[in-house]
This record gives structure tokens, sequence and C-alpha cells, in this order.
DNA sequence: TGTACATCAGTGAACGCGCGTTCACTGATGTAC
DNA sequence: TGTACATCAGTGAACGCGCGTTCACTGATGTAC
């Protein structure tokens, strides 16, 4: 029986020791290890409900008991999980409008790195964005992925200050353009089956619809 | 001990008797009242893999292996509640559709009565499209929903053969506005606190945008 | 009309499993003296 | 330089719970004779 042994051998043949003991000062690791494997089991799972202490424990190398040291219960381990990945995605829509040049462009660019998060990343898109991330719909100011909308307004405000595009209300073009973004890699990811055309012929005719951009 | 008695009380004072059992022929009774009882409890959890047959007894007032008698598993009670609601979809885009005049208002009565749905039962549509059904991928022919899309794609391709709105391809048209309907009723549904403009002013955006509708 | 019997719809008890949570603990390592 | 000790990072055992699944069963009711 493997049980209470220091070692075990996975199917691949690595063996796998039942992970290092961080040093003195750095309890801290292990935080961040149990935040990364909760992560990629949230990626295969795509709901926080059906993720487990003891899942996690096994995924790290660790006893279960050993995560109250780090996180509380298994809800805080997800908030951490769920505030790190809305970072990622953040970061992920401002680097590639960095990388743009001019207003539609950098709309543009903002979209297609919004779809590109959601699709290589499903199951973590998934539980940022479904309804049962167990938020509490009455706390004021609970609105997790705001501030990613708020890129897609500043990328749709920028094109109608620079007079491109529709003259409308950014706010409401957005609201828009985000809507046909998530129902594109929702959808995308639920019927892979489906006949979809080319997710960039997807996010132009969002773009040219709702914002009245034209041309590449 | 109320375990093993015949009868408990609720919090609203009404006794329930613990389900009266069907007359002889009709044993198939609670086999309906089991799809019923699931699809409730599929309303509030959005999700078929937090779903338990022991749930589903309890909201049924049965004993859990009753279910046996009338299903193998979970999985094939999960298969027929999802059969059932995409047959309700359906049904209320039909109706809706029926009712409307004219291609244009076909379409508008299909893309309402759809997110109507979605809306209305958020928990059951969430079952229908997220991508976590646990279908099977590979099996071909394996798109559920496909039958609600074809509707869609009917309602477009009638306005096009009528000359009304953009004269493109029925079929792209259409999957331009699935992905936005889908959309729209996910984020409403998962971020109710978000300042949503009026539900017929995003559909009349989508129809405007993908389909080349104009004015109601 | 009466009765033995088959069938039908559903039950209760039991089992093993994975889980969350608690508790006292272990054993390596840095540090004070 | 040596050593006692505190601290830190994590463990193992135990518990109660809800679940899925099996099994032999119960008891009402329709039916054959």
């Amino acid at each position: 029986m493997a049980r209470g042994a220091t070692s075990s051998v996975r199917g691949d043949d690595q063996e796998v020791v039942r992970r290092q003991r961080s040093p003195r000062g750095q309890g801290s690791r292990l935080r961040l290890e149990l935040i990364d494997a909760a992560t990629r089991l949230l990626e295969v799972s795509g709901d926080a409900r059906v993720l487990t202490l003891a899942s996690v424990a096994r995924e790290v190398g660790i006893a279960t008991p050993s995560i109250y040291r780090h996180f509380s219960d298994l809800g805080s381990l997800v908030e951490a999980v769920v505030s790190d990945s809305f970072q990622r995605l953040d970061d992920a829509l401002v680097a590639a409008m960095e990388l743009a040049k001019g207003p539609p462009g950098r709309l543009r660019a903002c979209c297609t790195a919004y779809c590109g998060f959601a699709l290589e990343n499903p199951g973590q898109y998934h539980v940022l964005f479904n309804a049962y991330l167990g938020l509490d719909p009455d706390r004021p100011g609970e609105r997790p992925g705001e501030r990613v909308f708020d890129r897609l307004v500043g990328a749709v405000a920028a094109c109608t200050e620079a007079g491109v595009g529709r003259q409308e209300a950014p706010h409401l073009m957005a609201v828009h353009v985000w809507v046909a973004l998530h129902g594109i890699v929702s959808l995308m990811t639920s019927r892979p089956n489906h006949a979809w055309p080319p997710l960039d012929e997807l996010i132009e005719a969002t773009l040219t619809g709702q914002v009245g951009l034209h041309g590449r």
C-alpha cells in the first residue's frame, strides 16, 4: 500500500516525490502552488462547485489538512484563483492593445485577445463568467469582470473620439460587443462540433455590425 | 425521528404525505415526476454535475433506490430532462413565430422567445448550452440544440427570401444572431448587477447589425 | 361470488467511498546564548 | 564552536456526513379459476 509512503509512481514512469517541503521563510510557496493546482483543476471542470479540497491536495502532492494553513476554506481558495484569473485576462487585453496601432486596431486587438483567452482557457473563462460563481448578488459593487468590460468601453470610446465607426454611445456599443464576444466563445466552447466560421470573421462581423468598423 | 414515518411536515404547515403511490398500470407517473423534480433542481443549480439521485428522491418524496425502477443511473435521468427542456424551448420558438406576422416579425419573435426562455429558466438554459453536459464530443451527430439553431436559420432565410434585410448567406447571419442572443442571456443571467439596456433594444441591435433589419 | 396467486410500485437496511474538518503530532532548521 | 530551544511547514488518524448501489422485502391490487 502506497499510503503513508513518501513517494509514489505515476503512470508515465516519472517518480513523483511527495512534493518537497518549502524552506523556512517560504511557506507561502505552497499557497501559490495551491492556486496553480486549483486553476488547473478548474480549467478541466469549469465549475467551482465541483472542486474539492481533496482533489487540490492530490494535485499538489500534500495532505488535505495542509491546505488550511493557507486558506480557511475552499471558498477563499477559489476566490484567490478567480481574482488571479481575472488579472491574467486583463493583462492579456492590455498587452494586446499595446502592440496594436490606432483606435480601431486596438479595439480589434482587445476583442481578439478576449476571445483568445477564453478559447485557450475555456474552463477558467467559464468559471469567471458563468452565473454560479457563488457571488452574493446583493453585495453592492460585486461586479467581477467589470474592469475587463471597461477595457472594451475604453477601446470603443477611443474609436468614437477618433471619428472612426458609428458615433453612438461607446458604453452601449461596448455592451453589444461584449455580449457578442461572450456568445462567440461560449458557444464555440460548448458546441465544438458546430460548423463555425473562422473566429476573426465572427469578431469582424461584430465590430462591423455593432461599432460600424469596416475592413481590416 | 421522522425517518421511516409515512408523513412529514413542511415549514409552511402543509402536511406532505410521503407521495401517494401510483395506481397499478401507471408506474410511469413517477418517471414524469422524477423528470419534473430533476428539472426544478437543475433550474436552481444550473449544472448537471451537482445533481444527485438522493436530492431528486427527496424532492419527489420517495426512497432513493426507487429511482432505479425508472432510470438506470443519474446520466439517463439528466438525458431525459435535457431532451425535455430542448423540446420545450423549441415549442416556445414555434409558438411565438406562429403568432407573429411577416418574416421579420417572425424572426424577431423567435429571438424574443429564445431570450424569454433563457431568462425565465436560466438554470435550464445553462444546463442545455454550457460546455459541461457530459456529451461525447466525438459521437457524430452529437449536436444538441441544433434544431433550435435551425429555427433561427429558417427565420433568417425567410427574411432574405422575402428581400428583407441583408442579402447574405442566411446560415452565416443566423450564426451571428445566435451567438449574440446567447451572449445576451448568459451575461444578463450571470451579471444581473450590470447596467443592462432593455432586452428588446439588445435584440434589435443584433437584428439591425447582423441581419440588416430596421425599425419595428 | 369467493379466493389464491401473480404482478406491480416502491421500501429499508446495508455496504463502501470520498469528502471536510479537527486534533495532537513530527521533524527539519534557524537562532539565542 | 556547540547546543538547547523555538518556530515553521506540513502530517496522520480519526470522526461524521451524504452519496450511489445492491439486495431481499412488502403490501396493495388486479386477475384466473
